[in-house]
DNA sequence: GTGAAAGCGCTAACAG
DNA sequence: CTGTTAGCGCTTTCAC
């Protein structure tokens, strides 16, 4: 079995003991403070080494009121953009010594009002909040109750809070204002249904992107070609394989999300055509299989250091109050990535 | 900006002072201990409302050393399995009151030996580790050291700590037995490489499954057919693609992972073949899109909220005490999924 | 049933 | 430069 089972973890207090110094140097010593002497500290290095002590996190976490910890509140790790992101902020956090908290949020306001509840009594040093409900009162009253830096991910949220956008706007027009250019004009948006899906951000947004594309470049929106489909079923399959098929079919087709994306490209499949020459593919979000698949497909993609970066750079900003005033708002666009689908490259 | 920006937060004193009660029945109150007048219950209770108190839960996890945080290290959330894990997991052991610290090993020593360090100084009440490296001296010394309860999952690591492990060899036999009952013999196998994959269980006893396959059928097995190649670029489309048009070609493939499973996928694709016709293909581990694709791809999947359930019975029975006794180990067996690919249904 | 007090392990302020 | 001490917020004896 283990080495100790049940013997007392070493304190602070063994250590000093050990090295024949008072409790204040060795702790001193473990904060590295200037103000000690070369042989003190090596006393209690030794100690500490011969020990195997580790500070006690929670005593450090009540005395300093500062836990080094980070609450994170992503929507679903199992999607792999949620994954992807939470790695990036790992990278981003664990350098700094920071460890993060991850709970998922599934679009289910009670829970992410139990989530925030928890976030708050664990004194989290901050927190990157991407609710899937953005207009729950509830939801948002307990984002705004939080007492710590907190940095809202994607979502918007009117409770005077750092936050960090995607430009889901500009993302979609340069895919729309791309195929347009290919000539295409028969284009579909398939987007994933939620219940409140409306009342979503990046849903929103991605629509208002699309019908911008083609209102500036003087074309009328193909209203008819929106589709928003439950991502869980095979509705997007049959959808999309009626709509290749019918008449004034697409022509290009702007997919989002793995799933969905997958349905299209079974119903492309079905349909008997293939890409980019009878239909044209853009991803919105670029998994892994995107660059594998044959051929290769557009992508828009977020990049999600820069995400990582620049949301570590305010929340460690407002945890270390280097960063002071208001309310942020940063941006992060999304970058259309060329491959053969789209009939460029 | 938020409510109370910099005010104290309030403390169990407060709520004593409100209540005109001493701090200890407060206490005694919030931890809904028995010997409390319904009256002192109530003003606590009010005062408590009122005030929005929250216990401190660094102060907590001092006093009671516990922090009710499992730490989770897992090889990589990105990896749709971890990420699905993940969330069997939270969903077991939320509703006891535990929040899970996550950090992705990325099959760095190094790194592992970090998390598992941070993890040793957070007082962790639990931990559930799936470190990348089996073998690496250091990684074995550290979860040895532990001195919390542990889970290991998927990993023979000989530490003396509880384990839970997917038992590959019968999944893949399972799924080997299957193809040649319909009459393949020529079945390739397909494994992402690593540097040190050999060392890997999960890889081992596939290769070991497989074989098994055959040799308790009576017959043969297809060296040549196991492959071994990088998941992250396309090499796995071309050995395939040549597997597959050269001669004595295998007529059933079993692929590995979502990455090789894509390129295996593909190659089928690119070289006119039809599954299940054709080829059969049967997926180890059910991403979403494998139910979903066309046709539906047979797969070996693991019940990962079995898994998780398991995992917190013995992870919540050691921190509670209820477990006693030496390590234990249990199995979860993976079930074929019969889908069209396999030519069966 | 309730209040007073000790102390979890640590840091920081203060004397020396 | 080092030792002593107070106290972070909480739970839990122990008297009353």
């Amino acid at each position: 079995m283990s080495e100790t089972p049940k013997a007392r973890a070493v304190s602070i207090r063994d250590v000093a003991a050990l090295a024949g110094v008072s409790l204040g140097s060795a702790s001193r010593v473990i904060n590295r403070a200037e103000n000690v002497t070369a042989a003190t500290r090596d006393k209690v290095e030794r100690a500490i080494a011969q020990l195997g002590y580790r500070p006690n996190h929670a005593a450090q976490s009540l005395r300093l009121k500062a836990s080094r910890t980070i609450g994170c509140m992503l929507t679903d790790v199992t999607n792999g953009l949620y994954a992807k992101l939470f790695r990036a902020l790992e990278e981003r956090f664990r350098p700094e010594g920071y460890m993060l908290l991850l709970a998922n949020g599934l679009n289910n306001p009670q829970r992410e009002l139990d989530i925030l509840s928890m976030f708050r009594s664990r004194s989290m040093d901050g927190l990157i909040l991407a609710p899937g409900n953005e207009r729950d009162a509830d939801v948002l009253a307990a984002v705004k109750a939080q007492d710590v830096p907190v940095v809202i991910l994607d979502r918007d949220m009117p409770v005077g809070k750092d936050s960090l956008l995607f430009d889901h706007v500009s993302g979609m027009t340069a895919a729309v204002t791309h195929l347009i250019g290919q000539g295409h004009r028969r284009i579909a948006l398939v987007l994933g249904q939620t219940p409140d899906t409306p009342s979503r951000r990046p849903i929103r947004l991605r629509v208002e992107g699309f019908r911008n594309g083609f209102t500036t470049n003087g074309l009328a929106v193909p209203e008819d070609l929106i589709v928003l489909s439950p991502a869980d079923t095979h509705a997007t399959f049959h959808t999309m394989s009626a709509l290749l098929s019918g008449t004034d079919a697409p022509t290009a087709i702007i997919a989002q999300g793995t799933n969905i994306l997958h349905d299209c490209l079974n119903a492309i499949g079905a349909c008997g055509l293939r890409i980019p020459h009878d239909v044209a593919v853009i991803s919105i979000g670029d998994p892994d299989f995107a660059h594998t698949y044959m051929p290769p497909l557009c992508s828009v993609r977020i990049d999600l250091q820069q995400t990582a970066q620049l949301c570590g750079d305010m929340l460690l900003g407002r945890i270390r109050e280097d960063l002071a005033g208001g309310p942020q708002l940063v941006r992060v666009c999304p970058e259309l990535v060329l491959r053969q689908s789209c009939g460029a490259v």
